[in-house]
DNA sequence: GGTAAAAACTAGTCTTGTTAGTTCTAGTCG
DNA sequence: CGACTAGAACTAACAAGACTAGTTTTTACC
C-alpha cells in the first residue's frame, strides 16, 4: 500500500543488478518485483513487458559502458586511446556481465526509447574520434572501426562462453592484441586493386 | 501410445529447428514437444532438462559449424584458407542463427557430454593448422588464433545485434576486415621490449 | 476538504517447466 | 507361442511465471 516510488528507471535499475547477479535469463518480472518489494503486476504501469525491460536493460548498459569509454580516452591519442578504450570496454563487461549479456540480444527495442538513447551513438562517435589520429580516410575509416569493435566484442564474448582453453592466460593475449591492432591500424592495407569493395 | 522414436539426438534437432525459426529463446519443452507431436513430460527420458537441452543445441552447432569450416579450407592455405575459414564460420551463423546463438552461452554444458563432442576441440585445431603457413611461433600463434576467432566471432555478434548502421554494407567492411587480418598475420608485429606478454 | 490521475493492489487466466506414478510396447527368453 | 522386462510415452498434478482486468489507495492540486 506505502507507495514505492517505482519509476520506469528504478525497474530498469533492478533488473540490470538482477542481471548481474543471477544472470540475464533469470531475470524475471517476479524476481524483479521481489526485490522491490511490490507485486509483479505493479511493473506493467512502468515497463510494457519483459521484452521491454530487457530492452531497457541493454539501453542502460550501453549509456554506462559509453561513459566509462569517454572517461578512458579523453585526453589521450593514439595508442593510448586505443588502450583505454578497449580496456574500458572489456573491464565494463566483466563488471556488469547479465547487463553486457543484454546487450547482445538482436534489436527488437522500442524504437521510440532507442531514439532517446544516447549511449549506442555515442559510442560509434566516440570510436570514430578515437581512430582519427590514425589517419584513415573513408570508408577504411569505418572498416576499421567495424573491425575494432568487432574484435574487442569477440574477444569479451569468447571470453565469457569459455572460448579459451587455459593454457595461456586471456589477459596476456588481450595484450598482444591490442599491440597488434595498433600496429595494424598504422599501417592499414591499401586496396588491392580489382576489389570491388 | 504409438511410439515415436524419440533419442536425445532428435530432440536435439527439433530443439535446434525451431531455435532457427523463432530464436534460441522461444525454444521450450512445450514447442519441441508439439513439433515432435508428443507431450513435453516424454522430452524428459532423453534430454535432463531445458537447459540441457540448450547445450545439447550448442555442442550440435559447434559439430556443424566445424565441419563446414573443414570443407572450406581444405587443401587450401594463406589468404585462401583464411578467407574460406571465416567465410565458412559467417555463412553458418547467417544460415542458422538460433543454433549459433545456443554457442554464445556462458558454459554450464554437461563435462560427460562435452568430453564425448569433437566439434569444439576440432574447431580450434582447425584454426591452428590454418594459421601454420603464416609461420608463427609460440605464443604469438595463440595469440594470433585468438584475435582472428574474436574478430570473426564479435563480427557476427555485432552485425545480428544490428550494431552496423546501414551507412556502408557490412559485406564489404567484412572483406576489407579480412584483409587486414591476413596481412597483420603476414607481418605479425614483435614484442616491444619491456612487455612482460 | 474534494477531486482526479496515476500507483499499487487483488484476483484470476494461461503457459511453461518439472516430477511422480502409470500404461503400453518391443523385443527376449523360456 | 506366451510371459517378462526395460524403457518409451502417457496422465495427472503442482509451482512459477507472464500478463490482464478491475479495484483500491495515494498524492498533489484546486
Amino acid at each position: 500500500m506505502a507507495r514505492a516510488g517505482l519509476t520506469a528507471d528504478r525497474v530498469t535499475l533492478a533488473g540490470a543488478e538482477l542481471a548481474d547477479e543471477v544472470g540475464l535469463d533469470h531475470v524475471t518480472m517476479s524476481a524483479v518485483a521481489r526485490r522491490l518489494g511490490v507485486k509483479d503486476a505493479s511493473l506493467y504501469a512502468h515497463v510494457r513487458n519483459l521484452e521491454d525491460l530487457r530492452g531497457r536493460i541493454a539501453l542502460l548498459a550501453a549509456d554506462e559502458k559509453t561513459i566509462r569509454i569517454a572517461e578512458a580516452t579523453a585526453g589521450r591519442a593514439g595508442r593510448d586511446a586505443l588502450v583505454g578504450f578497449a580496456n574500458a570496454w572489456r573491464k565494463y563487461a566483466h563488471d556488469h556481465p547479465g547487463r553486457y549479456t543484454a546487450t547482445q540480444t538482436p534489436i527488437q527495442i522500442d524504437p521510440e526509447l532507442l531514439a532517446q538513447a544516447l549511449g549506442p551513438r555515442r559510442a560509434v562517435e566516440l570510436t570514430y574520434s578515437m581512430l582519427r589520429a590514425y589517419a584513415l580516410d573513408e570508408p577504411d575509416l569505418t572498416d576499421a572501426v567495424r573491425l575494432l569493435r568487432s574484435m574487442i566484442h569477440g574477444f569479451i564474448g569468447l571470453e565469457a562462453a569459455g572460448g579459451f582453453a587455459h593454457a595461456r592466460p586471456a589477459e596476456d593475449s588481450w595484450i598482444r592484441g591490442l599491440d597488434a591492432l595498433h600496429t595494424l591500424l598504422e599501417h592499414w592495407p591499401a586496396h588491392h586493386e580489382g576489389d570491388p569493395a
